[in-house]
Parts: C-alpha cells; structure tokens; sequence
RNA sequence: GCCCGUGUGGCGGAACGGCAGACGCUACGGACUUAAAAUCCGUUGUUCAGAAAUGGACGUGUGGGUUCGAUUCCCACCGCGGGCACCA
C-alpha cells in the first residue's frame, strides 16, 4: 500500500470541516459570481444508516458542486434530516423511548456517514424538519393555504381577506353549494345546465352560514370523506401513500371510510401542475407519471332526463301513485370524453352509492338493488381490484331519455362506476368502450355502432372499437371524424342546454392529517363546534407536548389528544381545544430546500432576497420513488407561496435527474422439477426466495407449465461462464440461473457503506459508485469491481507523487509537455467537463484512467500534467486530489482553482488515421495529411496493399469520402 | 390490459448513422517474492486457416425495411425492468 488513504481521508474532512470550505456565500457577499444550487433529497434518518443507494445521487451531486466552484460559481450545496415519520414513532412505542431521542441517534449516524464521503456540503445550513425552529415556518406555512382560497378566474390562490372583500362588496356571490360566482347577473340568478341555481349576497347570509361559506373556499379546509385507514397504523393515509390497496409503509391492508379530516386543494391548481412540467427539464418518463397521476380528461357533461316509469315494467301497485310527479324533471349527469358517441349510448350506469339511485329505483326493483349494495358495501378495495374482468350489476327499473335521439335507455347501477370520478354516472357506449361492451355481453343489452374505422383500417367485430374513427348513425355528427364530431356535439349539447364542456381530473385533493404523534402540529384550535381557526403567528412554533405513551388512539383523534393540558386553549373568545391531528411527513420536505438559502432565519420562513437569488434549484438528484408524492406535493406548495407573494418562481426544481435503484449483487440458482431433472434458465420465470423459518428457499416456476419448482442457491466458484449461458462445474449440462434482485434485509444482500469505506477508501467508494454506469440507469452492485478504482487511485498515486510514502514531495517536474501527451491531455480536459456537465460520470472517469495510464512508466511528469491530472480528479475523488496538490507545493485547498482549460489547437495533429472500406466492409485503414483533399485521399485509399485485392477486377461504382471519418469504395 | 424504459463479450459498461466492445473487473500467462498477498507487464468476443507473421468468416434479443454503410433510424415480434390499472 503506497499511501494511507484512512489518514489522508481523516485529515482532509477536517480540514473542510474547520475552515468551512464549502460556505455558500450570501447574495450580498457574491458579487457578480454567478450561482449554482445542487440539491439532493434529504433522506429520512432511518435506525439502519446510510445504503449505498444514497451515496449514489450524493456523489453526483458533489460532482457537480465541486466542478461547479471550481468555474467561479457560488454554490449552494446543503444537507438535512427529513426526520418526522412513522419508523421512529413505532420504534417509540414499542421501546417507549422518546421518538425525539431516536431520532437525533440516526440523525448523528447518517451526519457521521454522509461526512466520511467527503461530501462538500455546508454543515452551517443543516435542517431538520423535527427541529422547533424549523417546523415553526412548516406550521407557517399551513396557515397560508389556510387563510388563502383559490380564484378560479384569476387561476391563482389569494388571501382570505380578499376574499371578504369581494364578497362584501358584492362583486362575487355565494352558490346554494357554497360554489363562487361574479355577480354578472342583475339578479344573482342564472341559469345552468337547465336547472335553476340562486346565489345569493354575503349580506344575505347568517353568520354560520357567513363562517361556513368562508371556510368551504380554503386551500387546508376540513371535510367528511372517505379515506383509506390502516387499522395496523392506526392513521389514514394519502391515496398516494396506498399501494394495490396495501399502505405503502409496511404493507397492511387499508379499507375506506368516512372521517372528518384536514384536506389541501390541490385539484385547484391541476390544470397549472400539468401545464408548468413543459417549463421543466426532467426526465419525461417523470413527467409522464405526473400527468397520469393528474389524469386530466377533457369531454363533456351530458344530462339525462330520466323517464316517467311504464307501469307494467316498473310493476306500480296503484295508479295514484306520484312516482311519475316525482321524477317528472329529475335528470341524471354523466361526464364523458367521448361526446360524439352519445347516439351510441344504449343504457347508462350509475355508481351503487349515487345520491340518486334512491330516487329512481322502482319499488318492484327495490329489493335486488338493496342487495347489490349491501354487496358492495363489504368488499374490500382489495376484493374490487381483483376481478375487474367480472363486471356485475342490477337494473333500477328506470329509463333515461337519450337527449340525442330521445330514446329510452335502462339505467343500472355496478360498482365499476366510481362515485368518485366524474359524476358519479356513465352513459353507456359499448360498441365504443371495453368496459361498456362487457357489461352488456353479460347483461345482454343492446349495441349500437356509431363509430366507423378510417377507410382502409378494419375494426374487431368482437370487441369495442375505441379507437378513433368516422361517426356513422349520428344524424347531424354522420361523417365527422371523432375530433370534429366531439366539437359539434359539445355544441349542440350548449345550445340545446343539455350539456356542456367539462375537465375532469383523478387527482383528488390531498388528505393532510394523521393520527400520530411525530408530526406537526396543526397551529389550529377547534371551537366546540368543531369550527377552526388559526392561532396567531406569534404563538409559533405550536410545539408538540411530551407524551408518555405514543400509541395511535385508534380513533380520528390523534395521540394528542392524551396531552390534557396542552390540549385546552382559554383566550378571551372562549375555550376551545387544539387540533390533535398532525401533519404528514411530506409537510417538511415539501419546502425545505427554500430553508437551506436562510435556515437560521428567526423573523422570516426565508428572505425575499436570498431567494430570489437562489431559486430555483438548479440541479435536483434523487430516487424516482418520489415521482407524485413528494414531488407532486412540493411544486403545489410551491406555487401556493408563489401565488401569495413568498417566492418569485412558478416551480421549484428546474432541472430534475432520478438516479438509477443499485441492486444487490449477482446471485445464481439451480432448479430440479420434481422428477429430478434439471430445468434451463430459460424454462424459469418469476424467481423468488421465501423464508419459511428453517432456511431461505428459492421459488421459481416453469415458464411453460406453470409448474412450481424449488431451487438453490449456488455459489459463484461453483460455475464455470461459457459463451452458452452459466452452467455448474460438476454437470456442465446443467444450466445455472443468474439474476440480481432488489437489496434488502431479508435477503441478506445489502451493502454497508462503511465497511466498503474501510476497506477501500471513501475516494475508492465515489469512484466506483459512478463508475457503475450511466446515472439514471438501474445497475447491481459488485463488491469485486471496487478493486479497480483502488488500483487507479494508487496508480496516480505512484505517478504523481511516487512510492516513498515518507517523502513530501513530488514526481512533478518542470518541463515540457512532449506532443502526444499534451494532445492526450487536451483531449482530457474538454471530455471531462462536457461529460460532467452531461451527468456521464463513468466516462469522465474513464478518461481520466486513459490520462492516467499515459504517465505509468515515465522517468517523471511534466507539472502542468500532473496538476491538472489533479484538479480534474478532484470533484470524483476529493481526498487524494487535496493531499496529492499538496505534495506539489500549494498551501491551500484546490476547492477553488479555476478548472483546466483545454486549447483546441493542441488537440490536433499533422496526420490522421482514416479507416478505409470496401461495400461497408473495413480492409485497411491509411495514414493522411489532415489538411489532405479529397482527391488525394481516395487515391491512397484505392493504392493501398489491402484494398486492391477488394477491388481488382471490379467496378468501383462509387468512391466516397466522409471527411475526416473514413472512405469507402461501392464495388460490384 | 395500457404507458414508459431497456436488450452489446464470462461480468459492469463504451460508441448512438462511419474502425463494435473505450475504460474497469474476471480469467489465463509472465515478472518480483523462500512463499502468499499486493504490485507490475502481456493476452482475453466467437470461430476457421496457419509453425508464426498474418488473414478470412461470423457477431450488438429475433425477423423485416431505409442507407454506400445500421448497435445507432423505421416497422413487427420476443425477453427484462418500472409505472398505471374499472378514471368513463
């Protein structure tokens, strides 16, 4: 060993550490630097420590950072703990230790992890989201979205206050629903969609109502819904945070019902989430998911007068029965985005809990409906999802009036409407929709085709045709093709007051409240109506009250509620109880990264200087498991801040890049059937290992029967690697299966940073981390290949400084760079860079090796190498780059030495190589002038010893030259 | 089922219209060493001919297409990974 990479780590990190090296400098103190901010996700302190995934986006990021100061940038490159969470409350609960105490254990484990990469950020800006201090501006901030609603025709959120105004000056009405409304009408009155709504003044209302209108505008607002709780967890939970029906932490089952809990309008600003990502520069598969988890549709609502009942279908027992007086102007809506296929709708359906179905269900009917219900009612969302192919339902007994061509159609209700969605009701259309054509093979109802295939493009006459086509049986829609036929429709449907345009959306709003105790609380008093209101500002941070006992209540009131005394608020309005409720963990990150400009900020969340010089990020590396929670959650903050005044930027994270998931290493199975022949790899599918108590098995399963088989597990000597697939030493016809999955616990493959940082290094580890392959890409890991960045920390080691480890000095000298090796050099430089600013670490590095090697075995090494060798190095592997620009005689760390510059004039040469080839075949290649003409070229090309052969006794058809990239010769 | 990504030596990967396999690992051979480790040097896609120098053929999941030329672009299929999943 040539040098004492532990040593050098230890004395570097200090250094760092003690002269705050990586200071970010204030917007006054920069001058005309120009800024960078290098963000990575905070991680949540977990009890396991740092996995090597988190070094992966961490190095890049420093990467970056360490590139970036060394152009002359101010950089902003910081750290913190996202430490409010379920983990250290269950751990609380189960070893009654405070999860506050655990919490700054892991918070210290991961702070000394992440500090033995050498990672370049600055200490002085940490935050921890648990902190008082901290989580006084989270609380802040939630009153913000309190007191601020959402104007629907500005498109933007503003304050409460304003709200009043308008209202009071009677410029905006309220609607029977609490809806908004301009007063444009004389009257207050107008007329939608055929029905009569009244809004009325402000000054027409009670004061409840007054209070109650106010509150239904609010962005954090309190609603009855249903949710998903999670019995095991004792909370509910974000339709984000559930998974398959199962909680995304932990995996217990999560049912829906109906609790009163705190709700953020997110829906409000949908359209503008989905709009501002074209502003982003993010992965578009990222993108993609957000779109899809917005899920805008863009179509029509469509009323349905429902139909006076026959008597002998609906099966009256009394012709003076006012059935007929009570649905005589009841209507049905549905939304749909394919409005041009109304004179397709053949019976509609509307979702078992529709507020309507009472109504309309015929007494004779009333029995079989009560029992799907019923039916309904029990299952689980686990039960629904798994047979979607199966779809049930009953008919109410009711028609509904076709409004395109006035015929009746049955209604029916089946749980695969959503109440959810929509309205709450469809419009059948099963010629032209799967699901609609399901049902009504199975319920044998009418079909009706009202969309024809582009001439020359055929339909399946067994399924319904959903793709887009010529309108046919549509009277005034009859040969438009479907985008025109929408538009007309739409139309029609305006003009005859049946209908109109509509956006809808799956995203709901944001269900913010936990029953927990390591969280936020709501700065919020309830009064004994259950009516909030804000405390006030000064009373921030709202702190959580010590508890003895952290259990989840198993009710709606949260753990607070066992704090007697902090629970009681007496202020000179009355009494009143504070909200036992916290928020969830996203609450913190959702604004974190604007803290790190100005974390020790008492008076504000953040000054509007520091952040109008430092947003937006930059540069934001993280995992794609945060794709529409987090990162979702914080661009609505974001813009809610920014729609008030307390940011100056439309979104947070200008450019975004996921890193890949690093797997664990290679593992390799052997699998038998039963009569104990072996299988090949490629009869095995969906390989698996189980813990069943007495040993892992591995489970995998015959691709072509289905056949369960167990296996084992085989070690690498075991097996020898031919061109034919992997197969065992003993029987070499018996084919070895090798796949990595997934690191975890269970499977016993996780890698430990810190021995991998004993064992090679904190430079070795960075090195071989981004050496792995391309940043985004998912890749295993392989503790065998760190050897090879060791070997070439060493190498460089021995070339600049040489192998006397005693000796202080250098192997630089001060001499010419010879030609080759300055080219090489150049050539360097310029790769390294664009392949930085690019995220292509493993090439940079490997440039760097091709640098490297040119200097094994020289006499010495000229110092303008050997320092630039040195300073690209740097951002990659810190520690080694700061000792090794030492030894060459500078007194101060290299942190911001201007990055090498390259002369394109160096990087030419007098000659060049070109390959030549005869019918896209390569058969030689010839050395020419660089500045030789074409003529020329193709001469030495068709004389060349190897190429005549190719060519003799043939017809050269076509000489070509591709400058500077090759030639060649189309014979025949 | 739908959407997105991806498929290159024994392995990680590079090249992304122009010399396929840069760079690293492994393996093999050699040097150093009493020996081992470490280190250093060399070889390493498959295959055929040759004593060797060398040369030929094949080769980027499969099948087509565009092109003088395709790992790269287009079409279809197969495998793997991820996301969504009754959203009308």
């Amino acid at each position: 060993m040539s040098y004492n990479f532990t040593a050098i780590e230890k004395k570097w990190q200090n250094y760092w550490l003690t002269n705050k090296t990586f200071a970010a400098l204030d917007p006054v103190d920069a001058g005309d630097m120009p800024k960078a901010y290098i963000l990575d996700m905070f991680p949540y302190p977990s009890g396991a420590g740092l996995h090597v995934g988190h070094p992966e986006g961490y190095t890049a990021t420093d990467i970056v950072s360490r590139f970036r100061r060394m152009q002359g940038y101010n950089v902003l490159h910081p750290m913190g703990w996202d430490a409010f969470g379920l983990p250290a409350e269950q751990y609380a609960v189960k070893n009654n230790v405070h999860p506050a105490v655990t919490t700054k254990k892991n918070i210290e484990n991961f702070r000394r992890q992440i500090q033995m990469l050498g990672l370049s950020y600055d200490w002085d800006r940490e935050v921890d989201t648990t902190d008082p201090g901290y989580y006084k501006w989270t609380q802040w901030i939630f009153l913000q979205l309190f007191n601020s609603y959402f104007d629907p025709i500005q498109d933007r959120a503003m304050s409460i206050s304003h709200l009043m105004q308008e209202l009071v000056n009677e410029n905006l009405l309220i609607g029977p629903d609490n809806s908004l409304h301009p007063n444009s009408t004389p009257e207050g009155m107008e007329r939608i969609s055929g029905e009569v709504r009244i809004e009325r003044l402000w000054r027409e209302l009670t004061a409840a109502e007054q209070r109650e209108a106010i509150d239904a505008q609010r962005l954090a607002y309190i609603d009855e819904v249903p949710v998903n709780w999670c019995r095991q967890l004792g909370t509910v939970l974000a339709n984000e945070e559930v998974i398959d029906g199962k909680s995304e932490v932990g995996g217990f089952p999560v049912e829906r019902r109906p609790m009163r809990q705190w709700m953020l309008r997110i829906t409000a600003y949908a359209d503008r989430l989905v709009n501002d990502l074209s502003l982003l520069d993010w992965p578009e598969s990222l993108k993609e998911m957000q779109r899809n988890w917005i899920g805008k549709s863009v179509g029509a609502e469509v009323d349905f007068d429902i139909a006076p009942p026959d008597m002998h279908t609906a099966g009256l027992q009394s012709p003076n029965d006012s059935r007929e007086d009570a649905n005589a102007d009841l209507s049905i809506t549905v939304f749909t985005t394919r409005p041009d296929t109304l004179f397709g709708a053949t019976y509609m359906v509307l979702a078992p809990e529709h507020p309507l179905v009472d109504r309309i269900t015929v007494p004779s009917h009333r029995e079989t409906i009560e029992a799907y219900r019923t039916m309904i009612a029990g299952r689980s969302d686990r039960d629904r999802m798994s047979d979607t192919k199966d779809k049930n339902g009953v008919f109410t007994g009711s028609f509904a009036i076709n409004p395109a061509n006035d015929e009746k159609i049955p209604v029916y209700i089946s749980d695969y409407v959503l109440m959810g969605y929509g309205t709450g009701a469809i419009m059948a259309v099963p010629a032209h929709d799967e699901r609609d054509y399901e049902f009504a093979t199975k319920n044998k109802l009418p079909i009706q085709t009202v969309v024809a295939p582009f001439a020359g493009r055929a339909a399946s006459v067994y399924a319904a045709f959903t793709e887009e086509g010529t309108a046919i049986n549509s009277g005034l829609l009859d040969g438009l093709p479907t985008q025109q036929a929408k538009e007309k429709m739409i139309l029609w449907l305006e003009e005859e007051g049946v209908g109109h345009r509509s956006i809808k959306y799956k995203l709901r709003d944001w269900l913010f409240s936990r029953q927990r105790y390591w969280g936020e609380p709501f700065p919020l008093i309830l009064d004994a109506f259950g009516n909030a209101s804000a405390i006030d500002e000064s009373e921030l941070p709202l702190t959580l009250p010590e508890l003895e006992d952290f259990k989840p209540t198993g009710s709606p009131e949260g753990p607070l509620s066992k704090a007697k005394e902090w629970l009681e608020v007496k202020n000179d309005r009355g009494t009143f109880t504070r909200e036992t409720n916290t928020m969830p963990q996203w609450a913190g990150s959702c604004w974190y990264y604007l803290r790190y400009a100005d974390p020790k900020n008492a008076e504000r969340f953040i000054d509007p200087e520091k952040e109008k010089y430092w947003m937006p990020v930059d540069l934001y590396v993280g995992g794609v498991e945060h794709a529409v929670l987090h990162l979702l959650y914080s661009r609505f903050w974001h813009k809610v801040l920014f729609d008030l005044g307390h940011v100056s930027t439309p979104e947070p994270f200008r450019r975004l890049v996921n890193q890949g998931l690093i797997l664990g290493e290679m593992e390799y199975h052997v699998f038998e059937t039963t009569d104990s022949m072996s299988v090949t790899v490629a009869e095995v599918r969906d390989i698996d290992e189980e813990n069943d108590g007495s040993g892992v098995k591995v489970i995998g399963f015959d691709k072509r029967t289905g056949q369960k088989l167990i296996g084992r597990r085989v070690s690498e000597e075991d097996i020898e690697k031919t061109s034919a697939g992997h197969v065992l030493k003993t029987d070499t016809k018996i084919r070895v299966d090798a796949r990595c999955s997934k690191m975890s616990k269970s499977r016993g493959n996780v890698v430990n940073p810190d021995e991998i940082v004993a064992d090679y290094g904190a430079d070795a580890f960075r090195l071989y981390e981004m050496y792995m392959g391309p940043l985004e890409a998912q890749k295993p890991w392989n503790t065998r290949d760190i050897v090879g960045m060791s070997r070439f920390l060493r190498s460089v080691w021995r070339n600049l400084v040489g192998d006397d480890e005693a000796a202080k000095g250098s192997r630089a000298v001060d001499s010419a760079v010879p030609d080759a090796l300055d080219r090489q050099m150049h050539h360097t430089i310029k790769k390294v860079a664009e392949d930085i600013d690019g995220l292509r670490f493993n090439t940079a590095i490997a440039e760097l090796i091709k640098l490297n090697n040119e200097l094994t075995g020289l006499p010495n090494v000229p110092r303008d190498v050997a320092e630039n060798l040195t300073l690209m190095l740097a951002p990659f592997a810190p520690h080694i780059a700061e000792e090794i620009w030492e030894r060459l005689g500078h007194h101060k760390t290299l942190t911001r030495r201007p990055w090498p510059t390259f002369d394109p004039a160096k990087m030419t040469e007098s000659t060049m190589e070109l390959p030549v080839q005869v019918n896209g075949k390569l058969r030689d290649r010839i050395v020419v002038p660089v500045d030789a003409d074409e003529m020329t070229i193709l001469l030495a090309a068709e004389n060349s010893e190897k190429v005549r052969p190719w060519t003799e006794g043939k017809t050269i058809h076509k000489k070509l030259y591709v400058p500077k990239k090759l030639v060649n010769f189309v014979v025949g």
